[in-house]
DNA sequence: ACGTATTACTAATACGCATTAGTGACGGTC
DNA sequence: GACCGTCACTAATGCGTATTAGTAATACGT
């Protein structure tokens, strides 16, 4: 086949106007005083052709690419496991629809990739950038922020001026927390959900702690354990913790992908949840109502994330004014039979 | 800041040389003797400058984007249920890192959006494209081939002459029933994953019936449930075969995350998995291992088909000779506890 | 010494669109 | 009837790169 690229000229040829006026028409430019009849024989035209205009001059001359990035600071090995990156994506998706954008998607992998990102932004690859989990140490972000390219969070960076979209981690994990102390145990341990150079982690993880505080229970070190997004990590983790003298009698397990390995770790060894380990876990992925027990969590509404996220940048990306800089989404505790139902 | 963009005209008037210099030693054109000096005053000058090439300046004069689209065809707001769709795109992403690609996500949602890929393609938008899932009735992919546009599937179109990757679902499917049979059970039932109109959906409900038929059991429609996707579909559809006045002893559910559903069904009527009702899953899915019992399936080589689809598209784009048009991957019949174990 | 090759570059142009600065035709005004 | 304004367009230019067609300067062979 391998006919020739239809151009706006070939539409304009077809139509008997000007290239200018196919442009007109097709952008709506309302200060052209286009005739309704030139403004059918275009469209027509356009029609006839299946003219849909080159992305890459659009971009040029328009100097707006119609692209978003959506960029995790995990290395990709590590994507399968995100449990609800796709929700974020789902509600990005959204967005994404009705401005009639394009989602690119990337990762960020520590050390080996350098100004990963920030070299989508310089190259204009992308007009704006959603960056998900972004580590504390991440060095790429304040140039960007400098550069003025837009940008939202997912989660947050709490020593930058910068758009984010986050839940309360603190809170969150204070509420699981004082769930089980609610329930009477003492001995609580806690999971990570991921080492704590990623703000989420470490945010959540103090949530823990206070609330052990709170309720008059000296938080150690003795039943901290640190996952890794995996439910591998999971089972090593909760493998050490179930190696202690003293074992708790609750975790705390900060991300439930995490925790599904965790309750994976404890019906191996032929504990049962919840009489001998509750377990609450966080995030409240699609399957942690169908695990089994199901597992209490606490709720993160991840479309809603994606889908806020998405509104910022578009507001960022055409400069107007961001009403509220960073937005704080409610988390809900879900209660479900890993910590109080009946055992299995 | 906002300071103007660097152009590699301010790379070539730092380094003293003309913009076609710049371009000849980024680009590293051989033809072009460029002297060792030279070339290094260049280097040295873009570095300083952090002058990065406008991704859409390079694509139209190029002809090329350097991005591929991925896309599913289902619609965004079944995304999150995809278990294994951040698997195929973690296999996709070491090939486009390898060949410094970027990616583009879109789904496709049946009758809504038509032309949808089709315009990413013909905005030339994308090199290529990856296509999960296409549907049967899909009317843009004959169009796409016509137009000779680098397409790879993962699943398949029996029907169209058109590079796929794709594991063989019947011979799956068979074997999962089959493991089934040789257990002792002949009141087998079926959950579908999706509704037929899906290759892949019809492909495995074709090896339930055939492993029916091998083994003397006349396959029929009482035990056979439609699934679509989700966990509750997979919650209504068990819900609906444990309505059935005589029970099948197990089950080959077509897709973990469906499957993850229908145990939940079943525990919550307080039968017992394997004992009472047996569980074949298909996918093996990140949790499969994880749930409780743990889930037979079949495993797909899902990071694997996402590797092997990136490798082939990236030789259409370059029009290389693609040995093999059609990729089939193994599938394995993982044994756990669901079909065979202890119960619980 | 003269023509040809080679080397190391540069000038000019194309890519396909958006956009700015016109332009000719027509209508109304004083 | 000279002037201005509006209407409905078009010609020309710019976006930032890749690439083709040069062009001086030097090297080489006879």
């Amino acid at each position: 086949m391998a006919r020739r690229r239809v151009t706006a000229r070939d539409v304009a040829k077809r139509a008997g106007v000007s290239q200018t006026t196919v442009s007109f028409v097709l952008n709506d430019v309302a200060e052209a005083n286009i005739t309704e009849e030139t403004r059918q024989r275009v469209m027509a035209a356009a029609r006839a052709l299946h003219y849909v205009p080159d992305a890459a001059a659009q971009a040029l001359a328009r100097r707006r690419t119609q692209v978003i990035g959506l960029v995790f600071s995990r290395s990709y090995q590590h994507l399968s496991s995100h449990a609800f990156l796709l929700q974020i994506m789902e509600g990005l998706m959204t967005v994404v629809r009705q401005h009639d954008l394009r989602l690119l998607l990337d990762s960020v992998d520590g050390q080996k990739d350098e100004n990963a990102y920030l070299n989508l932004a310089r190259a204009k690859s992308i007009d704006g950038l959603i960056l998900i989990e972004p580590r504390s140490d991440d060095a790429e972000l304040p140039v960007l922020v400098e550069e003025a390219f837009p940008v939202v969070l997912i989660g947050n960076r709490p020593d930058m001026d910068i758009c984010s979209v986050d839940v309360d981690n603190h809170a969150g994990a204070r509420v699981a927390v004082e769930h089980l102390v609610s329930l009477g145990h003492t001995r609580i341990g806690c999971i990570t959900n991921a080492p704590v150079l990623y703000t989420v982690a470490d945010e959540r993880l103090m949530g823990y702690q206070d609330a052990l505080k709170a309720a008059g229970i000296p938080p150690g070190d003795r039943w901290v354990r640190y996952g890794e997004y995996t439910p591998e990590s999971g089972i090593r983790a909760m493998g050490s913790l179930l190696d202690e003298a003293v074992l708790p009698t609750a975790v705390f397990v900060a991300s439930d992908v995490v925790a599904f390995g965790a309750m994976h770790a404890i019906h191996e060894r032929g504990l049962r949840i919840p009489d001998d380990i509750a377990i609450v876990g966080f995030e409240d992925t699609p399957l942690a109502s169908l695990v089994h027990p199901p597992l209490t969590t606490i709720r993160i509404p991840a479309v809603d994330e994606g889908r806020v996220a998405g509104e910022l940048l578009f507001d960022l990306i055409l400069r107007r004014e961001v009403p509220c800089r960073r937005q704080l989404l409610e988390t809900d505790l879900i209660v479900r039979a890993s910590s109080i139902g009946n055992s299995d």
